[in-house]
DNA sequence: CACGAGACCTGTTCGC
DNA sequence: TGCGAACAGGTCTCGT
């Protein structure tokens, strides 16, 4: 599910507090408990559990799609993958289905992972580098300018969108961002990233900006029973657009599987160079 | 190295 | 109405 706007607004409602709840830098880990195993990925849910009681919430902020958590000598991680949520309930709540690891804090209040589908997971690391030393660069790094990210694309030869949706490539980007960055930038998904001229990578690296920035500033995107709060997937151009008319041309936009997703692009705007 | 398929999971929607 | 198929914001592993 979340992409990198939907992980950064959870994690900036958590640090900062919403109308719901308090921010939950400060609080205190009074206890855990773990209702699917498999939820925890390192270590073994008996450490994590133990580990955790007694923990102060320091920082809580995003990396790629990861949402990091300080403690005192440790970093909780946690990924939504698909269906994962982070919900901030009372205590005195019956803990809902679907719901995989619950944080009992301070002032009455719980956070709880909820994730239907069972993908997301949860680290309880000394060092959080362990896992996100994998991860690509950060898509809006300064030092990630248009040069660099030619080059980076040019020494490769796959196709520009299973290549984006590389976290070791670029940290961030999931199946709704990549398809409207490349629609923005006017890129076919199937194009060969040895094939992008220095500035049709300025462009796509523009356009990845844009598209997460408006990511961001909407609070992410919203669909079906996953995810409440943002609104931006009132205002896609091409994602689960099918059939509809491309806003840039009017051309109905065709979807296509690539690499087991879903693809959405317009065919005028966005050729395949023979 | 690059790509495709299968696995991991549950819930919703679509087509007959 | 019922029921199976298709689909869903992600990632890992294996085979070619």
């Amino acid at each position: 599910m979340p992409e990198l706007p939907e992980v950064e607004s959870i994690a900036n409602r958590l640090r900062m507090g919403s109308e719901q709840h308090p921010p939950l830098i400060g609080e205190r880990i009074l206890s855990a408990q773990v209702l699917w195993q498999r939820s925890v990925a390192h270590p073994s849910p008996e450490t994590f559990i133990q580990k955790l009681k007694g923990q102060t919430i320091g920082d809580i902020r995003r990396r790629g799609k990861f949402l990091v958590i300080d403690l005192a000598g440790l970093t909780l991680l946690i990924h939504l993958r698909m269906s994962g949520d982070l919900w901030v309930e009372s205590v005195s709540q019956p803990i809902a289905p679907h719901s995989r690891v619950c944080f009992d804090l301070s002032q009455n209040l719980r956070l709880t992972f909820h994730d239907p589908r069972k993908f997301g997971r949860v680290w309880l690391l000394e060092d959080p580098n362990e896992v996100l030393r994998e991860l690509g660069p950060e898509p809006f790094d300064p030092l990630l300018n248009a040069e660099v990210f030619s080059q980076r694309l040019r020494k490769l030869h796959r196709q520009l969108k299973p290549l984006l949706l590389d976290q070791r490539f670029l940290a961030g980007l999931g199946n709704i961002y990549t398809d409207e960055a490349l629609h923005c930038a006017g890129l076919h998904p199937l194009m060969s990233s040895n094939q992008l001229s220095l500035a049709q990578a300025a462009r796509l690296l523009a356009c990845i900006r844009e598209v997460l920035g408006e990511g961001i500033r909407r609070n992410g995107a919203s669909i079906d029973w996953v995810y409440r709060g943002g609104d931006l997937q009132n205002y896609f151009r091409v994602y689960q657009r099918t059939g509809l008319p491309c806003p840039r041309c009017g051309t109905p936009i065709e979807r296509i599987t690539v690499g087991q997703r879903g693809t959405h692009f317009c065919p005028e705007c966005q050729p395949l160079a023979p």
